[in-house]
DNA sequence: CGTCGCCTTGAATCATGTCAACTACAGTGG
DNA sequence: CCACTGTAGTTGACATGATTCAAGGCGACG
């Protein structure tokens, strides 16, 4: 309530906003702070490294348009995918304390994106409290999917791990892609969602086989759509995993409002 | 250098300072400060629930003394062990600004600990950034071993598993204790050890006996020994892996000696 | 019209899981 | 002192989910 912000635009930047906003209200000048994280913009194309593992990495990143992935490789070839960065997604401001990034962050897709120094993070925090502990809220979603992702691959069959994993990036979508109903568009080959649920790439296939079979999902190339929403769920034990109930607490938020 | 911090007693509290003052010049006052996150000083017995998943958890958790582990369930009685606490470790701070436990947090040994509201964390760093940011420093080498131990269970074999779960713990414990010299306590059963490889209990004995005869560790109960550190290193693939590299980074150390 | 990337499928193999039994040891009560 | 019980570690035999290898299909592209 309070006072209500403007309508947001469809420019770059707006996927924090409309993020952020389906859990607070933003006044406008919260708004503008935010809108300042698009700049300088930068544009990258299918594959690029925007953090390349073991290297310094000065800045973090904010995403606002495409895929990228953070991922973890061996000599030998293993890799790991650690997870599905989207539009909205920062990524990772804890890179200010860390000498050294432990992962690569590689775009799929053509992307935009605003690099961040530590030090605009931190007049950013010290410009408002409730930015702040935005961003510290945004950190903890990201490393309460990181043990969601630990659990699905720790403790989960096949078919359950693909499941939690659509589950979770259609969830994530719907944050910031208000006109996603059943379906959204997954721009990554069978390789990479074998290296994020750590499996073959050929059971991946045979296991999303299984799903489209089974009429939980239906593929088109690589646009998935959710066929049968609630055994997707059942399947993915999402009731007790939920990244669906990643909502900031009222009384949190509440406090986010009181402190300036 | 600067001003030389009086030498820590073996008081409860003390296992964060000695953690944090292997990479930063402690003032004599931050110590002061740190010290008062052994207020109030609780003890708990083995198997205590310090943060139930699922619950309300309006506290972080500082551990002081034992061993502890986050992991979460699932009712069918599988269970992902997503990380060990021990002492030292600062569990985990982001529950300030998340309504509910995405995991529990429970006890192995006796333990003493310390609740940490998210007010006085707040004005912890409200009255020195570098502690801020030391705090900062922790959560993102927490974030770092869920990435590593993501990896192991995602792309690793049983035995390089194990290696790598070992490599990690010891190197921790010895950034707390720092009368460890090649061996180590770790009071846990083999099925918990299961839980925190994705494995089974079987499969563990197995290829701990196997570590065991290939004469890379000894066990004698449930004290480990590191036989040969060199070769379990190579195993875990601990160069690329390295919790090891969990240094502070020289110039930001240094730019949190400037800002008070 | 050949090549390339990716998806798909079958068959053989392997790492790990499951089941079940046995051992060792500590505690407890008679 | 013994019998009983429970927890944990250990081991073998077998089952199985997932991997690997290998081949074919299919569309995009030059």
């Amino acid at each position: 309530m309070a006072r209500s912000a403007p309508p947001v635009d469809a420019t770059a930047g707006s996927a924090l906003v409309t993020r952020l906003r389906q859990f607070i209200d933003l006044t406008t000048a919260e708004i503008a702070s935010l809108q300042s994280l698009t700049r300088p913009l930068r544009k990258a194309q299918p594959h690029e490294d925007l953090i390349t593992h073991g290297h310094a990495s000065s800045t973090a990143v904010l995403l606002h348009q495409g895929w990228a992935i953070r991922h973890r490789a061996l000599e030998d070839g293993r890799r790991q995918v650690l997870d599905f960065v989207i539009p909205g997604d920062f990524c990772d401001p804890s890179v200010f304390v860390t000498p050294v990034a432990g992962f690569s962050l590689t775009t799929i897709t053509c992307c935009t994106w605003t690099p961040v120094s530590g030090s605009a993070l931190l007049d950013l925090i010290a410009g408002s409290r409730r930015i702040g502990a935005m961003l510290w809220w945004l950190e903890a979603q990201e490393e309460s999917l990181l043990r969601d992702h630990l659990f699905a691959i720790g403790r989960m069959n096949a078919q359950e791990r693909l499941a939690s994993l659509i589950c979770e990036l259609w969830t994530r979508l719907k944050n910031v892609e208000l006109d996603i109903a059943d379906g959204f568009e997954w721009p990554v080959n069978q390789e990479v969602i074998a290296d994020a649920t750590g499996l073959s790439v050929v059971h991946v296939n045979r296991t999303l086989r299984w799903l489209e079979h089974e009429g939980i999902i239906r593929r088109t190339g690589r646009v998935y759509h959710v066929h049968n929403p609630e055994r997707l769920r059942y399947i993915a034990h999402a009731a007790k995993a939920g990244i669906g109930q990643t909502h900031l607490d009222p009384e949190i938020a509440a406090r986010l409002r009181c402190s300036h």
